[in-house]
DNA sequence: GCCAACGTTGGC
DNA sequence: GCCAACGTTGGC
């Protein structure tokens, strides 16, 4: 299984939304970047990702699973794009903030510290389990 | 609200 | 295929 971070607004699109969605999930639409769209098409049914609230908080808030695997974005016009549906599944038990992944050992080299304009990321295992344990929540 | 980083577009 | 102009993201 691979491990991912989505990045979204808050006040575009929330994680309280997310998980008012249940497990229908969302459609993750709107991405217009390449490396974050081949991003969504290397995952996998069952992938997890951490929700990531850019801007306001700047704090990853949730886990979520991939639903679907990559297809069209509904909302593009273009057929370039496409996208995953994705389902919440945990709150975390304490939020993890950009500032607490700077200063961790082990995850000054995430991508959400080193690319920081990505939306859709790539988590490795072991920063994945060093955050799941800042946010208490098991892995 | 500013601005740095960076991706995309389009003229040449 | 280069590069300047421009737009967007996101931290501060």
């Amino acid at each position: 299984m691979n491990y991912w971070l989505f990045k979204s607004e808050p006040d575009a699109w929330s994680w309280n939304q997310q998980v008012a969605r249940g497990d229908t999930g969302e459609e993750w639409t709107g991405v217009r970047n390449y490396q974050a769209r081949n991003n969504m098409r290397s995952m996998k049914v069952g992938d997890r990702g951490f929700f990531y609230h850019s801007n306001v908080g700047k704090e990853i808030v949730g886990v979520v699973e991939v639903v679907r695997e990559s297809a069209p974005d509904s909302t593009a016009d273009d057929p370039r794009w496409d996208c995953v549906v994705i389902k919440s599944i945990a709150p975390v038990t304490r939020p993890v903030t950009l500032d607490e992944c700077k200063v961790t050992p082990g995850l000054e080299n995430m991508a959400l510290v080193k690319s920081t304009r990505l939306s859709v990321q790539p988590v490795t295992e072991a920063e994945w389990l060093i955050v799941c344990k800042l946010a208490g929540i098991g892995s």
